[in-house]
DNA sequence: CAGGCCCCCC
DNA sequence: TTTAGAGGGGGCCTGA
């Protein structure tokens, strides 16, 4: 097995520089080593992760290279390499010959053409896999089956590995060497040599897909339907050409390449002791050291990928004996991050603690708080872990769990079969109970709430088990503690289940309409072209803007957005339908392009190729409500009020054909809660008559019997139960009827004369939210309202109307999820093959074994039902069918 | 790559 | 000067 690691040197230099440039650390002799020290580290991470047989580092030699002439024009646009990073390069040489590590050069060559001619050079011998790690997306044309482009991931995000499917996917190429065509049309952004004007990514990858190469668009020119653009194409064909060549990378760069070279050898230590002296990396050296008194190469790699265990507090003696044995063999880089104790008092706690490691655990008498070193949490768990000791730990019942984000340390552990037993507290989930408006992510609830943040494994696991105490008691002191125990935490299992589950989609219908509406959308392209008098990008509002309010001036005064922007929104075009016959074709072909861009188009991609399912990912933290929400897609917008959009949910369909999709939804939910808070007689009773609830209204505040109400009434009073949910205004209910603002707020007036206890509901949840600063919903989650004694009367307006429209939504959405918890449950108890697959708010969507329908439908409805005790009688609407739409 | 805008759902 | 003015979400595009 040989495995050639090749990494970008300045690339690595410069990412290390900007990670830690924040915090800048100085020798005494006022160097910064920073740079030095992040480089160290990635190469650390690298060789634990990677386990690379051969490794070598790509460095330019700043001098003119073979593309300079080609380059001179647009030279002058890079910033001058700053001053730190120049005092870094030498030191890193410097560390990287202690660790033995060939740098390679090449006179007249770029690193990127090193690194292309070593992975060239390194196929050919036979190697079994490379490496290229490098920001850079250029190398993206070099990956095969064995040559792989690995991207640090940027923002937290994990990194990335990039093989021939990946980078298929990435620029919608057929073959990765067509990468350059896509970088040729689309010119080099650092540099700021244009391919093609006006070209971006989206318009490159179109045109490759068309054409195949920038030689054969050109060749070819006059087929490019977009008279503009073809123009552009012709004119800027040398450009182009010039761009792709400058982004090809070179493999034949003369550079001496030989396995003996290039093979991972055992690191100078003296050489190495000397270098951190004198960066003075003294925690680090003394720890590489120590460890080290075995040096043989194996050995050092053992230890560098072990974990390891933090006692604290009061475990067991033997057991805090053996860890701090285990401790020793920590061969771990210094990294200068805000560490626990410098900011908390408990030092004597915390000195065992080394600065940086994989997993930090910590065990307190009964407490485990686990954590990782990433923003992702829990990502780096599935490295070399002693699992049987971490089985042990997590699947002992008689312990609490602390922990952060459930939901994907779940999902890790199943990949490592094991179970997490005992009590379980997610900071992340009791935290969005606490205060469901703040961001729930470690960093900012650390910063919030012990005033640092976490920068390692170790201080997470620190900091967790600090906000354990903090936030337990938090939950019980607001009475949150039976939401978290009853609800969330219990909902965990049942979005796992969902999630892992995914819906199946019949790729070949989306397929098929997609390509029928994309027809549709090429002819109102050119037509709405036609008659603007001028192509320009439909979906891009700024332009759009320009040519309705500019060009055409379909209206004397152009509306604006908040930021002074024209606005192009539906309801402001729908305003001037008649001013220009483009208005309408323009929101057609809005409503064609996120038909296709959202749905059609995006839905085959994101099926998992292992499944062959679609899997979204329920979030359980963002709402203020406490709703939950779906994206990756998002599969709780599915169309529905459109004929063209509800051809959609038509590609929702069972696993196969033992099953059929089953839909359950309650039927004006949140009219029946607002009805059942209030304790409104009126409403109750049209209610529990089964009247149809809005021609019911309708009779009430226009004073007809029911048989006299007209479809339009029916709507009015429609709208106005709508407004009541949501906080009502005259102004609103006035945009949204079309009608006045007298005749608006007649009509609320008289609805409040009709219901006068939702009128009293209404004033109470708002002097409530007043009292104490916050509003709640029926088991008590609570939604804190920052604005509700704002003197802004816009602010305080809606927080006033957050105060009415929370309890409403929220109470919706608890009891939605205790009757998931209870479906689920009794599934798993009768062991059914049947399965919940979607949430929608107040639906619930099923792919039923269809032995099992029966069973199914009684227990879906009863816990449907039962799940919340109101004063109003609830109803389900059950249907199945051989799609979701049908189902509906 | 954050923010603005827009549009789909409940 | 102009806009927003009924709740909760997510996705796409742009411009810096």
């Amino acid at each position: 097995m040989k495995k050639l690691m090749l990494l970008d040197g300045m690339a690595i230099i410069y990412r290390a520089y900007y990670a830690l440039n924040r915090n800048p650390r100085l020798n005494s002799k006022g160097v910064n080593t920073s740079a030095v020290l992040g480089f160290t580290n990635t190469l650390y991470d690298l060789m634990r992760q990677q386990h690379p047989t051969h490794i070598a580092v790509a460095f330019d030699l700043h001098e003119p290279t073979f593309r300079h002439e080609m380059y001179e024009p647009y030279k002058g646009n890079r910033d001058a390499t700053p001053e730190d990073i120049l005092i870094a390069i030498p030191l890193v040489r410097q560390l990287l010959d202690c660790f033995r590590i060939t740098v390679l050069t090449c006179k007249g060559y770029e690193a990127d053409d090193v690194i292309g001619t070593a992975s060239a050079w390194a196929e050919r011998e036979g190697f079994d896999e490379i490496l290229m790690v490098t920001p850079d997306k250029d190398f993206a044309q070099l990956v095969t089956d064995k040559v792989h482009l690995y991207r640090f991931g940027r923002m937290g995000k994990p990194d990335e590995e990039y093989g021939p499917q990946q980078v298929c996917e990435r620029f919608g190429v057929c073959k990765s060497t067509q990468v350059i065509d896509i970088l040729g049309l689309w010119g080099d952004s650092i540099d700021n040599i244009p391919g093609i004007p006006g070209v971006g990514e989206k318009k490159a990858k179109q045109l490759i897909e068309q054409f195949g190469s920038i030689e054969n668009m050109i060749a070819h020119a006059d087929e490019i339907k977009n008279a503009k653009l073809c123009e552009l194409v012709k004119q800027y064909a040398d450009q182009a050409l010039l761009s792709k060549q400058l982004a090809t990378i070179a493999l034949d760069a003369p550079v001496e390449l030989s396995e003996e070279i290039l093979s991972v050898k055992t690191p100078d230590y003296q050489a190495l002791h000397d270098l951190f002296e004198e960066l003075e990396f003294r925690t680090f050296a003394k720890k590489y050291f120590t460890d080290l008194s075995v040096s043989e190469p194996e050995v050092a790699m053992k230890y560098m990928s072990a974990n390891k265990v933090v006692t604290i507090g009061n475990a067991p003696k033997e057991k805090a004996k053996k860890e701090s044995a285990d401790e020793s063999q920590f061969s771990l880089f210094d990294i200068p991050v805000a560490t626990a104790e410098s900011v908390q008092s408990d030092v004597t706690v915390l000195e065992s603690i080394p600065s940086v490691c994989d997993v930090a655990i910590i065990i307190d008498g009964p407490n485990i708080a686990i954590a990782t070193d990433s923003t992702n949490v829990y990502s780096s768990l599935v490295g070399d872990i002693d699992k049987a000791a971490f089985k042990t730990l997590l699947e002992n019942k008689e312990t609490t769990k602390i922990c952060f984000d459930l939901k994907a340390l779940k999902y890790i552990l199943a990949e490592l079969d094991i179970q997490i037993n005992g009590r379980i507290f997610d900071i992340q989930l009791a935290h969005y109970l606490i205060d469901a408006e703040m961001r729930h992510r470690i960093d900012f609830i650390c910063s919030a709430l012990l005033g640092y943040e976490p920068g390692d494994a170790a201080t997470q696991a620190v900091a967790l088990w600090k906000l354990y105490t903090l936030l337990e008691s938090r939950l019980k002191e607001d009475g949150l503690e039976k939401l978290y125990y009853d609800i969330e935490l219990p909902l965990v299992d049942v979005l796992i289940s969902m999630e892992s589950e995914g819906v199946k989609i019949d790729v070949d219908a989306l397929r098929q309409y997609s390509s029928s509406l994309s027809e549709e959308r090429n002819t109102l392209e050119h037509e709405i072209w036609e008659l603007a008098g001028t192509q320009f990008n439909i979906s891009s509002p700024k332009q759009l803007g320009e040519i309705l309010y500019e060009k055409l001036k379909i209206v004397e005064k152009a509306p604006k957005t908040a930021t002074k922007q024209y606005s192009t929104a539906e309801d402001v075009l729908i305003k001037m339908k008649d001013k220009h016959p483009i208005v309408e074709k323009i929101l057609e072909f809005r409503s064609l392009n996120k038909l296709i861009g959202t749905y059609l188009d995006s839905f085959p991609k994101l099926i998992n190729p292992v499944t062959g399912r679609l899997h979204t990912i329920y979030n359980q933290t963002v709402t203020a409500t406490g709703r939950l929400s779906s994206s990756n897609p998002n599969l709780q917008n599915i169309p529905i009020r459109t004929e063209r959009g509800r051809e959609i949910r038509k590609a929702f369909v069972p696993r196969d054909e033992e099953h059929i999709i089953l839909a359950a939804d309650y039927s004006q939910i949140e009219l029946r809660i607002i009805a059942s808070l209030a304790k409104d007689e009126h409403m109750i009773e049209a209610f529990s008559n089964h009247y149809d609830i809005h021609a019911a209204t309708a009779a009430k505040i226009y004073n007809l019997p029911m048989e006299e109400v007209s479809k339009d009434l029916r709507r009015n009073a429609k709208s106005v139960n709508f407004g009541i949910v949501y906080g009502i205004s005259a102004f609103g209910l006035s945009e949204q009827l079309g009608i006045a603002r007298k005749e608006a707020s007649a009509l609320i007036e008289e609805y409040f004369n009709q219901y006068p206890s939702i009128k009293q509901f209404i004033d109470s949840s708002i002097a409530k939210a007043h009292e104490c600063g916050y509003a709640q919903t029926l088991l008590g989650r609570r939604r804190y309202l920052a604005d509700i004694h704002s003197r802004n009367n816009n602010l305080r307006s809606f927080a006033e109307r957050n105060a009415v429209n929370m309890p409403i939504q929220g109470t919706s959405a608890d009891m939605i999820k205790i009757a998931m918890i209870r479906i689920f449950n009794r599934f798993k108890e009768q062991n059914l093959r049947s399965k919940m697959t979607l949430q929608v708010h107040d639906e619930l969507v099923f792919d039923v074994f269809k032995p099992e329908l029966e069973k199914v439908k009684e227990i879906v409805e009863q816990e449907m039902l039962d799940a919340l005790p109101l004063e109003i009688p609830i109803e389900v609407g059950i249907e199945v069918g051989k799609n979701w739409l049908e189902a509906h």
